[in-house]
DNA sequence: GATACATATTAACACATGCACATATCTCAA
DNA sequence: TTGAGATATGTGCATGTGTTAATATGTATC
């Protein structure tokens, strides 16, 4: 590629890889969301608020992995929890993250 | 929970929780995008075509760890690549991509 | 063909991660 | 306070994943 315009492009990009905190956050986002159980968690959560052991009985998981697994959306603001006596109502934080979700679906049946 | 509405639910999310293909898809693409690298790759391309030596010198990263994530980008259809004499341009495959990066940014902002 | 450059692949290693068991903490009811 | 149910946490284990060096493959020029 002999395009100067190109080869100056390349050396402002050189400059100005930032490794930002934002993107460790982005990525963190990602992460979360590259499980297949806390993405099932995310999908059942998109349908009704659930407890913690409701979860555990529609998903068929442990109880510890569910509650392993919530913790770790709760950290990256995807669900939030309530307790309502014994029980803990969790649910979706915000619409956003379905958005993201039916996103990444659309894309993937384009494929 | 003693609301039986909710209980009916609750029944029917058992009946419902799919493993689909599809879902496994969808993860996949996650588990891609949930990586400083990766991601810093799609920055970089979302930019300006490179090639893989530029993308090495641009990131300040290893040839054969730029091939290699080159590589799972190809494989969920990210990033194409096209031989240009002795390079290969890569590009991303299409704007859906910074779509779903930008909607993340977004939801990351927001806490 | 020989050489040099660009990219891909393989193997090995260190490290991260998901799960499950056991246990701890919390909450309510009696 | 005691007991039972609900949720959280610590630990160990198996597996997955990113990086690198070394090597192989591909491509153009001489």
């Amino acid at each position: 590629m002999e395009d100067p315009k190109h080869l100056e492009i390349v050396e402002q990009l050189k400059n100005h890889l930032i490794v930002s905190s934002e993107l460790e956050n982005v990525v963190g986002l990602f992460k979360t969301l590259g499980d297949v159980t806390r993405v099932r968690i995310i999908l059942a959560l998109a349908e009704s608020t659930l407890s913690v052991t409701e979860l555990t009985e529609v998903l068929d998981l442990n109880q510890s992995t569910v509650s392993h697994q919530l913790s770790l959306l709760k950290q990256q603001n995807l669900v939030k929890g309530t307790r309502n006596g014994k029980n803990i109502h969790y649910e979706l934080s915000d619409r956003h993250i379905m958005t993201i979700v039916d996103q990444v679906k659309a894309h993937v049946s384009e494929h």
